[in-house]
DNA sequence: TCTGGGGTCCTAGGACCC
DNA sequence: TCTGGGGTCCTAGGACCC
């Protein structure tokens, strides 16, 4: 039997949920003028997270440089992103979408799938679609688009039609006529390399992609690849609509100085900030870690990487930090300018029992100590933050 | 114009084992 | 001296997503 999964995508997310905020402040609707979310407009390295239709109007694209994008549109509405209320509108959106299907898969913070297969009861699923849409839009005020797909794949292309506040159809039906005719750039998975690759061969729509030989499809983007593509091209995704989400598999944090640095007392203290930041999320979801890797990033774009295996899988910031530092001495020349330094940890365990070696390193009891004090301090502050928000004002559908 | 931050998955080559 | 094939683990690098 066909199944019915809908996409659920919030437009422009974080900024329509801070419009939502200000609104509530008083302030006039940024989403009805060239708006953005983005940085210190004084950084010159300050990216744009999410931008206003209007701005999308004038050409400015999320991830574009907000220096650019301030020369486009002087007059540019710049405004800075509130995580603590981006997760709020996040849980109010998936609560009500999760009232229209329990299976429900969040993908993102603005996206999530529901499987409608069984839930309609005979219903039109664009009627269905159209009252979960005006439902989120009436209880918290901002708009969403809704893909109907006959899987995932069509479902989340659909949602990418005309924006903002609309429902669309992709079911495979409609495939040749409505998903075809598209650039090979709108097929998922298809970034800007694959792009050039199938350029520069003359494979210009999906419709081409869908056409062409797996065999010659293969030697281009590899053998695993090319049958993804060439399945997704004809529409065909068979992946389930997955209730349970997935442990994370790494933790990574990364800073960007706001100018290239060659000092090592201040790559040292990134790396060491980096290293608690990610020590810490480990340990608050009960993590050890066996890998320990670093970066670091060029002002040319260019990264050197190193990564390393811990005889013991690990959650300890110092003994994180010590195998980034040595690595750090390896990968760098101690010269040449870096411009983002970066530190990550995977192969994960949830293994509580720690093997006391007869040699285990004194010190260790000290650096757990250290660390337990500062989950310590982190814990207070974030009681002190989220205890400022219970006073703000929630999204409306939450305040009932 | 000059490019953030946080993830997932894949590939290819080398080491090492049987 | 030169010769298999298969499997696993590790590392570096690259592509994609939001």
């Amino acid at each position: 039997m066909e199944r019915v999964i809908f996409h659920i995508d919030v437009n422009s997310a974080f900024l329509s949920w801070t419009a939502v905020k200000m609104l509530g402040e008083g302030h006039p609707d940024i989403r009805l003028v060239p708006s953005v979310v983005s940085g210190d407009p004084n950084d010159r390295r300050s990216i744009i997270t999410a931008a206003s239709i209007p701005a999308k109007k004038l050409g400015i694209k999320t991830a574009q440089p907000l220096s650019m994008a301030m020369r486009v549109c002087p007059t540019l509405v710049v405004v800075g992103g509130d995580w603590e209320w981006y997760k709020r509108c996040s849980e109010g959106f998936i609560e009500i979408c999760r009232s229209y299907s329990p299976v429900l898969q969040q993908f993102s913070i603005d996206e999530c799938f529901i499987d409608m297969t069984f839930r309609l009861y005979g219903k039109d699923p664009v009627e269905e679609a159209t009252r979960l849409k005006d439902e989120i839009k009436g209880r918290l005020g901002f708009t969403v688009n809704v893909g109907i797909g006959s899987n995932k794949l069509l479902a989340k292309m659909a949602s990418d039609f005309e924006k903002p506040d609309k429902v669309h159809t992709l079911l495979e039906s409609e495939v040749q006529e409505k998903m075809w005719p598209l650039g090979v750039r709108d097929l998922l998975w298809v970034g800007k390399k694959t792009e050039e690759k199938l350029l520069s061969y003359g494979i210009r729509t999906i419709g081409d992609l869908a056409n062409l030989g797996i065999e010659s499809l293969s030697r281009l983007v590899g053998k695993k690849f090319a049958f993804q593509l060439h399945e997704n091209a004809n529409g065909r995704d068979n992946s389930p609509v997955e209730t349970e989400s997935a442990e994370a598999k790494s933790y990574s944090a990364e800073r960007t100085f706001s100018k290239d640095l060659s000092e090592l007392k201040d790559i040292d203290r990134a790396l060491f900030n980096v290293a608690c930041v990610v020590a810490h999320r480990i340990r608050r979801d009960s993590f050890r870690a066996s890998t320990v890797s670093m970066f670091i990033k060029y002002k040319d774009f260019t990264v050197a990487q190193k990564q390393c295996q811990v005889p013991q899988p690990t959650d300890i910031t110092a003994v994180i930090l010590n195998e980034a530092r040595r690595m750090l001495s390896e990968v760098w020349d101690g010269v040449t300018p870096i411009r983002q330094v970066g530190l990550g940890v995977s192969k994960l365990t949830h293994e509580s029992y720690i093997q006391m070696s007869l040699f285990e390193d004194p010190k260790l009891e000290y650096y757990r100590e250290w660390d337990r004090q500062y989950d310590e301090r982190k814990a207070k502050a974030e009681d002190a933050r989220m205890l400022t928000y219970e006073r703000k004002k929630r999204p409306s559908g939450d305040s009932e």
